[in-house]
DNA sequence: CGACACTTTGAAGACGATCAACGCCGGTGG
DNA sequence: CCACCGGCGTTGATCGTCTTCAAAGTGTCG
């Protein structure tokens, strides 16, 4: 992928595929590109939801601030990826999260108007929207699986592996992409368990020194990623960290 | 709501609005009508998908056995409620849950392929079916957040608030409707927790005995569910329970 | 060099899981 | 009719994990 996502890049995004040339040159038409620097919002909760975003370059952290004053990262979104389609679809009218560019940022914004119109306008688009919010939905309740069960051993491995194939890096030797504390948010905990939890995973083949990653041994990260995560097909994550097997049975 | 949904009640839900009295008969001649015993299972984990299912009485649990041996109910769904729709748009093959009749169930029963037909037929159904799927999305992202960062006590007055909302029981006194092992496994605690947070929240307003709950004062349930839950605007349920209200702040 | 953000490490405490025992209830079968 | 059993829920004691508070280490940038 290149550094930063052009118009022309857009057009091979899963988003607009199934459309002509023609029509994914007209909806484009309807987005601005723009910048954010690192640290600025893109929105805060509670602002009323004007614009999709499509992220071209860089990173934005979405985070919410829970009644006890805690903030909590909703998700760390990159390059190709998208921003707010979910808020506009279940027609709140203000945004639930704040979004802050973790990077220096260029988006493309959409009017959110645009989103609606062009999903009724165009099934193929609609059917592509559908797909992509359908695995926001499946990724989200996986997620929330993975914090009601996993410990934060398995929570931390896990992470790291889905970050490695996400960003398409070589398991042997990577730099983390985000700060700890990014991280540590992302997985709901605090900063001093992630830190320690580090360390813990050596013995389990993932050996992190400040922000190196080496992922070992195992035979392809592939099968380490958990079976329900839906990054890949066959895990053992779960079972390698820490599982004793319990045969106890909840229902 | 009538005890059981007929297919002409069937036409008044959401999914179908904006459909012609016309779409909505030949949409539905689609579908056919199926019993479940309780304990009889719709679908198991791994099978292919086949259907999409509107429940039109009783109660499926859907929950996973994760790599540990152990079950996680991901989610309890009722009367109205759909199933299967994410994993149809998501395009995977075969079911990632279990789905079990927790009761004695009718559902409704489509094609895989009506659904993603019908989606690309009618634009207004498509535009439906965003609308529920991006909802559940947020619910589940919010589920994970609350599974991250919320204390049983907090969780299951959550759950309770939420319970009595959707099944439109009178907060002063109503009986559970699921069986608390049921509960405790959707909210990925040990059944013994869960016995003793019910205990704790008496001097926080809820009074369970048996199978009866009461929720008191506080002047209207909505006001006790999470903002974030999307079931009610306001809520006090973090705050009230157990929070020190710190201001550290994760990033 | 010093300020500051970020991270690590230590020690204490809170919380939930686990193991074990018991109470309660409905059904079955002698 | 009573005894037994299984499913379900409660209660107690213990243990491991994660959070919390505190302090110190590391790095960058002016």
């Amino acid at each position: 992928m290149p550094k930063t996502l052009s118009p022309d890049i857009l057009k091979t995004l899963p988003l607009f595929s199934g459309l002509t040339e023609q029509e994914k040159d007209i909806l484009l038409k309807a987005g601005h590109i723009r910048h954010f620097m690192k640290g600025e919002h893109l929105f805060l909760h509670g602002d009323p939801i004007r614009y999709f975003y499509i992220i071209c370059n860089g990173t934005v952290q979405l985070f919410r601030e829970n009644p006890g004053g805690r903030e909590k990262t909703t998700d760390v979104r990159i390059k190709g990826q998208t921003i707010s389609k979910t808020e506009i679809f279940d027609a709140v009218r203000v945004h639930q999260v704040n979004a802050i560019a973790a990077d220096d940022v260029v988006v493309m914004e959409f009017p959110m108007v645009w989103l609606k119109e062009s999903a009724k306008k165009h099934s193929a688009f609609a059917l592509n929207l559908l797909s992509a919010i359908s695995r926001n939905a499946r990724e989200a309740e996986i997620e929330a699986e993975h914090q009601a069960t996993m410990s934060s051993a398995q929570l931390v491995a896990c992470f790291i592996q889905r970050v490695c194939i996400l960003h398409d890096f070589n398991p042997c030797g990577f730099e983390l992409p985000y700060s700890k504390t990014l991280i540590a948010s992302r997985l709901g905990m605090e900063l001093e368990t992630f830190s320690r939890t580090l360390s813990k995973l050596k013995e389990h083949g993932i050996t992190v020194n400040g922000t190196h990653v080496a992922i070992h041994d195992l035979g392809g990260i592939d099968r380490y990623v958990c079976a329900n995560c839906s990054v890949a097909e066959d895990c053992q994550t779960h079972q390698v960290i820490g599982e004793k097997a319990t045969t106890r049975r909840n229902v």
